[in-house]
DNA sequence: TGGAAATGATAGTAATACTATTATTTTTGC
DNA sequence: GCAAAAATAATAGTATTACTATCATTTCCA
């Protein structure tokens, strides 16, 4: 899978109250709270460490984002942006739709596999943040206004892009968009269970469980008898 | 649906420092709490505002629980174990297997329903609090600590015997557990997203959609051509 | 080279998540 | 009915967090 390191993904301004992708402290704020996010956990992220880290007073990162909460929302939201170039790379000039379907769970499954290319965005492990942590960017109370907003605009891009994959195949199917946000968080979900809680997956080491046993799903479920 | 208000329900001790059944603050922390934390969500909730809500100290309630995490792991256990028991009573006496089936998903989509019971466990907030909190129990750095302690052990024996069923139907299915988890971690996702971010999910009103979707899905999956 | 934008330096506040200690009340076994 | 034990209350204190405010300095670029 290709990446352009020239072309850089823009986010929503409902998640920033300045964008940190138009000055040099705001990517390297990018760069260093993707990484201490993924060792530490949003939970025991602050911005006083964060500000430690980079050497930077708190204050000159609040300029940025208004609280962690938004910077999640940041993270999550250029994921999914992310996301979706790689399964509209991964589907494109295919002209099976099926085909087309399983590149894109494939896709949602592995979304990091070939990924070697650099910038200040370290996909790796921003994607480890995603499976850990985005579920706690809409599991709140601010939920409906932040929706208002526009905070989670891209995420939403992402699941029409998958269900019209779906809709192809099976057009008087009642539940694409459902299908794919269930795949698309069941893939995080099962990737955090492999890994912590195995009692509640199944894991076939070695093999790509995630992704067959989702393409499984997806395939019987818009099977067209 | 039935319940049994003289059985109660008792939980591993790897998530309380004191059982809060066994005494009456004990369980009246639970019961204000539950009522505080479906209100306010798990993060504006702080055991200083319980304790202003119980008239008590809040060093009392640090008597019965390590924080408010184990808390939370103390209901989320509490209602998977009072869960697996809903589904018990559903499927039992049923020789069909794929109506066990059927019915052990509808139990799973709709929990409360028919529930009219009272106790100090309100089931009905206890159930809105798992849809928007439940994930937050185990996306943690604490997670394979908790986990090593049996903090999770309710939630596979859930998992467990819904799987069982499956396994009943498809004895070669190679992914029961990881359908179940994913069931049930979807209803709650869905639910949430219906209520909060309908972009993301499909939404026919009046319509039970969720058990809809999950029944169609599952048998779909598990049916042996 | 002057003015705007970006960053730094410093300080301060309210709330949170605890811990500790000692006093009082309630329960329970005998 | 009483003594011991268990439960609860009262009070106090600390470190950390999540901010907000203000003013000084540096960098950039027109």
């Amino acid at each position: 899978m290709l990446d352009f390191p020239n072309i850089n993904i823009s986010i929503t301004d409902a998640v920033y109250l300045k964008n940190p992708e138009s000055s040099s402290l705001g990517k390297r704020i990018l760069t260093c709270s993707i990484e201490m996010i993924s060792e530490l956990g949003i939970d025991s992220f602050t911005f006083g460490k964060l500000s430690k880290e980079l050497g930077s007073p708190e204050a000159s990162i609040y300029r940025y984002f208004e609280n962690k909460h938004k910077l999640l929302l940041y993270l999550t939201s250029w994921y999914y942006t992310w996301l979706e170039y790689q399964v509209a790379f991964a589907t494109v000039n295919i002209s099976d739709p099926e085909l087309q379907l399983r590149r894109a769970i494939s896709t949602l499954c592995n979304p990091t596999q070939g990924i070697n290319e650099f910038s200040h965005i370290d996909k790796v492990k921003l994607h480890k943040i995603v499976i850990h942590e985005s579920a706690k960017a809409y599991l709140t109370q601010s939920v409906d206004e932040e929706n208002q907003e526009g905070a989670f605009t891209d995420y939403k891009h992402l699941v029409k892009r998958v269900a019209a994959l779906i809709k192809q195949i099976k057009p008087e199917y009642k539940y694409p968009e459902m299908l794919v946000s269930t795949i698309i968080e069941g893939a995080h979900l099962q990737q955090h269970f492999a890994k912590h809680l195995p009692g509640l997956t199944n894991n076939y080491s070695s093999e790509d469980s995630i992704n067959q046993f989702f393409t499984d799903l997806v395939l019987k479920t818009t099977e067209t008898s």
